[in-house]
DNA sequence: CGGGACGTTGACGCCCGTCAAGACATGTGG
DNA sequence: CCACATGTCTTGACGGGCGTCAACGTCCCG
C-alpha cells in the first residue's frame, strides 16, 4: 500500500556487520563520510528522497512519525552501529523522520555507491534481508504493547528493554540504567505523555522498584518485579509490589 | 532481541507472485498441498515450530498475538494471494497466531522443500524482501495509530484501508464494503473493543457518513468525510461533520 | 420456536491526557 | 559569584475518552 519501502534498521544489525568479511567492511568504510550533529537536530525528514543511507557511530538518535496536528510516535531508538535511511525501491521518499538525541557522529553513504555495493557483495544484502525479519517481529511486539498494555506494563518493558540492550556482552547484569533520552522522548515511544512516564517511575520509586533523581540515570533495585509487571504476569489489583 | 525471525507477508505479495515467471510458479503449485478450514479455526499457534509456510487461497484471516491474561492484538488481516508463516532463520517458532475469519482454502508449503526452492529461484527471495520492506513501512504506520490516534479516526481509516483495498483493480470507485470479521476482531485489529467500535459506526452512521444494518456490509454515503477524519485534518471541535 | 452468536445501546468508572504550578539543574552574562 | 532565563522533571487537580458491565434486540440455524 505505501509507495515507498525503506525502514530504520536497528540494534541487531551491529552484530550482523561484525559478520561480514573483512573486505566488505572496508569497501563499506572507503566510499563513506562523516557527519558529526549536536543534540536535538534533524537527520532526515519524511517525504525528502532518500539519498543516503546513515549509520550511527556514537550517540543516540530516534526515529519516528508525525501527524499533522504534531501528535508523534517514536517507532524506534538508535544506537551505534544501527542503520538508518536504507531504501529497496527506486522513487523512494523516506517514510519517516529522524534526530539526534544526543549529539551525535554519523556515517554516511550515497546511495548509488551502496546499490553498486549491494549488488557486488551479497552477504549485505543478506544481512539486511535477516535484519528486516528481526525488525519486523519486533514491530509486531509493539503493536500489541501500544495498544493492549497499561502504562506501567509500558515502563516497566521499556526499563527492562533498555537494561537487556545496555547489558549486551557485559557478563554481569546491570545495576543502573543509564538513559540519554528526555522523558517525552520516552512518552513519544511508549505512546504516553511524558507526565505519564514521570508519574509512574515515581510509582515505581515508592515502591522500591526503582531509583530515581540521578541525571540521566535510573538504578533497578527489583528488576523481577519489573520483569513481571513488562510481562503482565503480576498480580494486577493485587499486593504484592503495591 | 527476538530470537526468531518470520512474519506474516501482507496484501501486497499477491501481486508480486503475478510477476514471478510461470517455471516458478509451476513449481510452487508442484510441491503444494490444499487445505480446508471452517470460519474461526487455528491455522498456526506462536511458539510452534514453523514448519510450513502457507498461502491463502480462499477467504479471509487473521494474524495476532496474544497476551496471558488474553489481551490480544490483530496485527493484520490476509485476503487471498496472502503469505504466511515465512521464516529465516534455522530454530524457527512462528511469532504469532493466526486463524480463520471466513471459512478458507489454504495452500501449504513444507518448510524444507520451499528451503530449496529459495535456493533455485532468486525472483522469489526478491520478491520476499521487498514484500518485507512494504510490510515494515505499514507496521510503522501502524504503530502511529495503535499510539497516538482517536477511536474515530482509527475506524475511519480501517474502513478507507479496507475500501481501497476492495477496489485493487476495479475502475470505479467501490460504495459499499465487505466486512467479512466481527467487529471484535475490528476492534483487536485497531486497538479498541467492540463496543467503541460499534458506537463509533452508529455515530458515523447518525452524521450520514456510513449506512449500517446490513449483513457484512457497510455502506459508505461521504467517503470524503472518512477520509478527513482518517486523515486527522478534519475540524476537531468544529461542527463540520457533526 | 428456542438457543446461541453477534451487534446495539446505556450507565458508570477508571486510566491517562491536559493544564498548571513548582522544583531543580544548567548555562549565560553582568 | 549571583541574577536570570531556559529547559526538564515532578506533582497535583481535573476532565474526558474509552473500557467494563449489563440488558436488550436481531439474525441465523437447528
Amino acid at each position: 500500500m505505501p509507495p515507498y519501502a525503506e525502514f530504520a534498521v536497528g540494534t541487531a544489525a551491529r552484530r550482523r556487520l561484525e559478520a561480514l568479511d573483512d573486505s566488505a567492511i572496508a569497501r563499506l568504510e572507503e566510499i563513506s563520510r562523516v557527519l558529526d550533529l549536536p543534540q536535538g537536530r534533524p537527520i532526515i525528514i519524511e517525504g525528502d528522497p532518500a539519498m543516503s543511507l546513515y549509520s550511527l557511530q556514537i550517540g543516540v538518535a530516534s526515529v519516528f512519525k508525525l501527524l499533522p496536528d504534531g501528535r508523534r510516535q517514536i517507532t524506534g531508538f538508535l544506537y551505534p552501529g544501527d542503520f538508518l535511511g536504507i531504501t529497496f525501491n527506486l522513487n523512494a521518499e523516506y517514510g519517516y523522520s529522524a534526530e539526534t538525541v544526543t549529539s551525535c557522529s554519523l556515517r554516511l553513504w550515497p546511495r548509488a555507491a551502496l546499490e553498486r555495493l549491494f549488488e557486488e557483495a551479497p552477504g549485505v544484502r543478506r544481512m539486511f534481508l535477516a535484519e528486516m525479519a528481526d525488525e519486523l517481529t519486533a514491530a509486531q511486539d509493539r503493536m500489541l504493547t501500544l495498544a493492549r498494555r497499561t502504562a506501567e506494563e509500558r515502563v516497566a518493558m521499556f526499563l527492562i528493554t533498555m537494561v537487556r540492550r545496555q547489558a549486551d556482552g557485559a557478563e554481569a547484569p546491570c545495576e543502573t540504567l543509564h538513559v540519554p533520552m528526555r522523558w517525552a522522548d520516552i512518552a513519544d515511544y511508549l505512546g504516553l505523555t511524558a507526565e505519564t512516564v514521570s508519574r509512574t517511575l515515581s510509582s515505581f520509586r515508592d515502591r522500591g522498584i526503582v531509583r530515581t533523581g540521578m541525571r540521566s540515570e535510573i538504578g533497578l533495585r527489583n528488576r523481577q518485579a519489573l520483569e513481571d509487571i513488562a510481562a503482565g504476569t503480576y498480580a494486577r489489583n493485587g499486593e504484592i509490589y503495591s
